[in-house]
DNA sequence: ACTACGGTTGAATCCTGAA
DNA sequence: GTTCAGGATTCAACCGTAG
């Protein structure tokens, strides 16, 4: 199980991996929200917050945790209206939140146009588990990189594979191994690929396991290229 | 009691002004942290501790939300880690939290040099009394404003002119009354006398109380020479 | 005017010893 | 033990001065 895209229930595949087997989990799990209620017509009653949201997902943390080598750290993806969710879950996982990073997208999304300043950030998480030490140069909790837009999106919550390789270049060393238990696109696998670490990803849908695959290999084909 | 700068602790000045009686509660609250400003041996002097910094200052955001007119606003300044504090505050105080928005400082401070990402941001909870509506153009979640430093630092954690017009600005419509129940150097109330807005400013501290009297005089003098 | 350099500082945190 | 306060330490950016 290592440079691999698993098609499976993260839950289940997290489950099976042994104790302090990884050095990095970089992911963007479902935020939990009812994307379908921000089209409601009567926007001017739309809050942040719906009751009958789902809950966020958070159940994969403390498995995360475990596989977690000592030294090792979690960067978490998530919008502020959920970001406590994440956060508490994080620490009841007995990792340390050491920071709340900033990613400036450097373009707004839509939200509430009349009372809502318009979102043009997302949270990541930063925690450890233990004792951590940045390989290099000390990174600044505020990343900006522009938004993947229009016809480059292959998933609809792609993230820039610019930033996906800053983050791991700032918070990892080179051959460590790094997890994605929501892959998603493939982005987290093809940037840990460019940059010498090795992944494992994991997606449920088979479509998106499939297109990740593929742009991993693409990556892969790219990098041999360029040698 | 109006373009005032009211030297006391807020708690008692709050619950003697009337309900709905103000706009927009801007503010920089102690965050909590206990913390020691530029602390240097090599110095003699220096700088005093915030008051009731030892855990975060909530208490008058109850009243804070009574004195707020329907439709108006709050922007309270945090820190991520406090900022579940202030949040659950506000909710309670029954407004509805609409943004997080995040002060891009440009610069960073010191931290954890080892496993924490560079402070680099704080941020602003944007909640409002009901149903609102930005006054013009709808601002973006993150606001960039170089911090203040050095010389021209009159009180430790002084926010910059610039940041506060803008966020005035973009939240409140001429003429509106402003309170700011922690003014310190009086930042709020320049910025909001210079825009045409009638403020409150309260803080308990006589010589910062007199350092933001003479500040807001300082700027009506200068806007009369420019007219 | 522009660069090189040293001094200063920041909504810090860590460590250590005392209470 | 545990908490607490004071002194120590850290680095990148910025400012003023000198070259």
């Amino acid at each position: 199980m290592m440079d691999e895209i698993i098609c499976a229930d993260c839950l289940e595949v997290l489950k099976s991996m042994p104790d302090k087997s990884v050095d990095l989990v970089l992911t963007d799990p479902p935020y939990g929200i009812d994307y379908q209620s921000a089209w409601r017509i009567d926007r001017a009653e739309w809050k942040p917050k719906i009751a009958n949201d789902k809950e966020p997902c958070v159940a994969w943390i403390d498995d995360a945790a475990r596989v977690l080598a000592d030294g090792g750290s979690l960067l978490c993806f998530c919008r502020w209206d959920v970001e406590d969710a994440f956060k508490k879950a994080i620490e009841d996982a007995d990792l340390v939140v050491r920071s709340q990073v900033i990613w400036d997208r450097e373009g707004h999304g839509m939200g509430d146009l009349h009372a809502q300043f318009a979102p043009c950030h997302d949270i990541i998480w930063f925690a450890t588990n233990g004792e951590y030490a940045f390989p290099g140069k000390r990174p600044e909790s505020i990343v900006r990189s522009p938004r993947v837009g229009g016809l480059s999106l292959v998933h609809p919550n792609e993230k820039p594979i610019d930033l996906m390789r800053y983050l791991i270049g700032a918070v990892s060393n080179e051959g460590d191994t790094i997890l994605d238990p929501f892959c998603g696109s493939g982005t987290t696998c093809v940037a840990a690929k460019i940059l010498g670490r090795k992944y494992i990803g994991i997606e449920i849908s088979p479509v998106y396991a499939e297109i990740a695959r593929r742009r991993v290999e693409q990556a892969q084909y790219e990098e041999q290229l360029f040698r």
